[in-house]
RNA sequence: GCGCCCGUAGCUCAGUCGGAUAGAGCGUCGGCCUCCGGAGCCGAAGGUCAGAGGUUCGAAUCCUCUCGGGCGCGCCA
């Protein structure tokens, strides 16, 4: 329990002993109850909207209730100064040594600290990525690589079972293109010249080696023979090398999934057929018509009876298409079967990442979730915004067709696994991101990376710095520091955000909202840069003092502390932290 | 036309389940190197939270409408 977890225990057993006196009345509701820190801190460290939540119900003027509660908390071991204040809260200040003893604790449970059980164990599957295997990772499938695994940290540290996942979509005509692309230059490297590649294949390089490898295995077997008698065997090497790529790019950001789903493989078991009779049985798919689309126009619309499943019925704005009008099951219907296996795997939060161009996507996925699974699941998309990439100043705009896609692999390579991770982190998914490919390796106060790892790099300095003086810094020396000697208000400032961390964590994860561990990092190593440099004004300040022991002891445990925070909150986000910059 | 997302300082963005006088970085201006790493720190200036209405003790936050931007809109994935 953290320590506004403790301090709200604290708020409901006072109005609770209120109650017992009659001061406010018996069966209060006392959900709404929080306490947070107060906007300004100059109101204090810690408020309670108590009185304004319960003066209606109470009958009572918020203001009185406030100054009641007041005197109760005023009498709690932790509490310095509870005082009512107009509208109704209660700010509290609490003893310094309560907040200095966070620097135990942290020291205690290292890692540990932060972690909770907000998830009480539930399954949840997080699927990311899930790029389709017609060539590598570029940048735009990196953001919401990293999101994704990012969260799926963080709902891993509080209290989640977590599966990361990866959809490989193996199954519809765009891998016939790509076996037809392998094919063209399969023929190419035969000599046998196809022309021109035609509308709608793909012209990666990256294709040239599976055809040599189809070369080097089958000769020219396949040299002139019809489509039907090739197109599976080429399908299939190509998907397999494209997918061996895409998991070396995930390997070089750090990305490892438990579990990579094939939509060929549930269309082959015949899951799709499953999924569509238990909805055919419970009357949610029928054969019907749909309105013409919306919008501009399509030229080739003709009205077709199709067999379509009941979204509407489950908040989407009209049904949707299971069977394409040759016969074969849309994407959607493959989608359903898989997101229906995820649940029958036992997940019962499914969060799938997605780029915006998806958004249209929602309503109807969330639809066959809430039929799938009579609602025992629910789906949450993550909707994550493009990102813009710049070369000194200059937009890089990237299209398929001029053939200028950058590589995920190479802008990891340039800027280095930790900087991309954290960048895309910056901002929250549904909100776009610039990226400066310049800015990314500048060491400065420009660049949110560099200067978090800065904070931990110097920490580890101090630390370099004690053992050579042959200053003890253990950690069972660290836990026996006397913390009181820990004076100075920014000190206490450094030490209150730290004690801020397990509040952080549990929002960001309750919100499913990793940058925000990004956001706090940058706070918490400003709160230090701060620190460090007022050491250098004033020397008693600094946190090696030679002719005192005892104090330089109290500071080393602090920096401990706070370095502890820094490596997990970075580990979350899957960045390296640094013992040194160079 | 419809749906989803967004609109906060000159720029890029935070803003906790609705909480008090809306915060940070960059940029601008003014300061700080006998130093545990100045790759840093301190200060100043800078705001109609796009606009209007509503709910509420209280709205940047929730609801409605308007304006502006992004994405998407049968048988692609």
């Amino acid at each position: 329990m953290n320590l506004y977890e403790t301090m709200l225990e604290r708020v409901r057993a006072a109005l609770a002993r209120l109650a017992e006196r009659g001061e406010l009345p018996a069966d209060l509701d006392l959900s709404a109850v929080t306490v947070e820190p107060p906007r300004d801190p100059a109101h204090g460290q810690m408020a309670t909207n108590a009185a304004l939540v319960l003066a209606r119900r109470a009958r009572r003027r918020p203001l009185e209730i406030a100054e009641r509660l007041a005197a109760e908390l005023s009498a709690l071991p932790e509490v310095a100064a509870a005082r009512a204040a107009p509208p109704g809260f209660v700010n509290l200040v609490l003893h310094d040594r309560v907040w200095r003893e966070q620097i135990r604790t942290v020291l205690e449970l290292g890692h540990d600290y932060g972690r909770c059980d907000l998830g009480r164990g539930e399954r949840v599957d997080v699927e990311y990525c899930s790029a389709n295997p017609t060539g590598p990772l570029h940048v735009g499938h990196g953001r919401g690589t990293v999101v994704g695994d990012a969260l799926a940290n963080l709902l891993a540290f509080t209290g989640w079972r977590v599966t990361r996942e990866y959809y490989v979509n193996d199954g519809g005509g765009q891998i016939e293109a790509l076996a037809r692309s392998v094919y063209h230059r399969y023929r190419e490297l035969l000599g046998d010249d196809p022309g021109p590649l035609p509308e709608g294949l793909y012209p990666l390089e990256e294709l040239v080696p599976v055809a040599r490898r189809i070369v080097a295995e089958d000769g020219d077997r396949w040299l002139g023979r019809p489509e039907s008698e090739w197109l599976d065997r080429f399908g299939r090497v190509a998907v397999e090398a494209m997918m061996a790529r895409i998991r070396e790019d995930l390997e070089r950001l750090g990305v490892r999934h438990d579990v990579f789903v094939s939509e060929r493989a549930l269309i082959e078991a015949g899951r799709i057929e499953e999924v569509v009779a238990a909805l055919e049985a419970r009357g949610l798919v029928y054969t019907g018509t749909l309105p013409p689309p919306k919008g501009r126009p399509v030229e080739d619309w003709e009205p077709a009876p199709q067999l379509l499943f009941r979204a509407s019925a489950f908040g989407d704005d009209i049904d949707r298409p299971l069977r394409r009008s040759n016969g074969a099951w849309t994407y959607f219907a493959a989608d359903m079967a898989y997101h229906y296996d995820k649940f029958r795997r036992g997940h019962t939060v499914l969060i799938d990442v997605w780029g915006a161009d998806h958004g249209g996507y929602v309503r109807r996925m969330e639809a066959a979730v809430a039929a799938l699974t009579e609602g025992r699941a629910r789906l949450e998309v993550l909707l994550c915004q493009i990102v813009h990439l710049h070369e000194r100043g200059e937009p890089v705009r990237m299209s398929k067709r001029a053939g200028n896609i950058v590589w995920l692999r190479d802008v990891v390579e340039r800027v280095g696994r930790d900087v991309f991770r954290f960048m895309m982190l910056t901002r929250k998914n549904d909100a776009p991101l610039d990226f400066d490919l310049e800015k990314a390796v500048e060491q400065s106060r420009d660049n949110p990376v560099f200067y978090v790892q800065y904070a931990h790099a110097r920490i580890c300095s101090v630390f370099r710095h004690a053992q050579q003086a042959g200053i003890p810094v253990d950690l069972d020396t660290l836990r026996a520091a006397e913390l009181e000697r820990l004076r100075d208000p920014d000190e206490l400032a450094l030490v209150r955000r730290m004690a801020d961390w397990p509040r952080v964590v549990a929002g960001a994860a309750r919100a499913r909202e990793p940058h925000r561990i990004a956001f706090y990092l940058h706070e918490l190593a400003g709160s230090f840069h701060s620190l460090w440099t007022r050491g250098k004004e004033d020397a008693t300040l600094r946190f090696l003092v030679a002719d005192d022991p005892a104090v330089t002891r109290a500071r080393l445990a602090m920096l401990a502390a706070v370095r502890v925070v820094i490596a997990c909150g970075l580990g979350i986000m899957g960045v390296e932290p640094v013992e040194e910059l160079h």
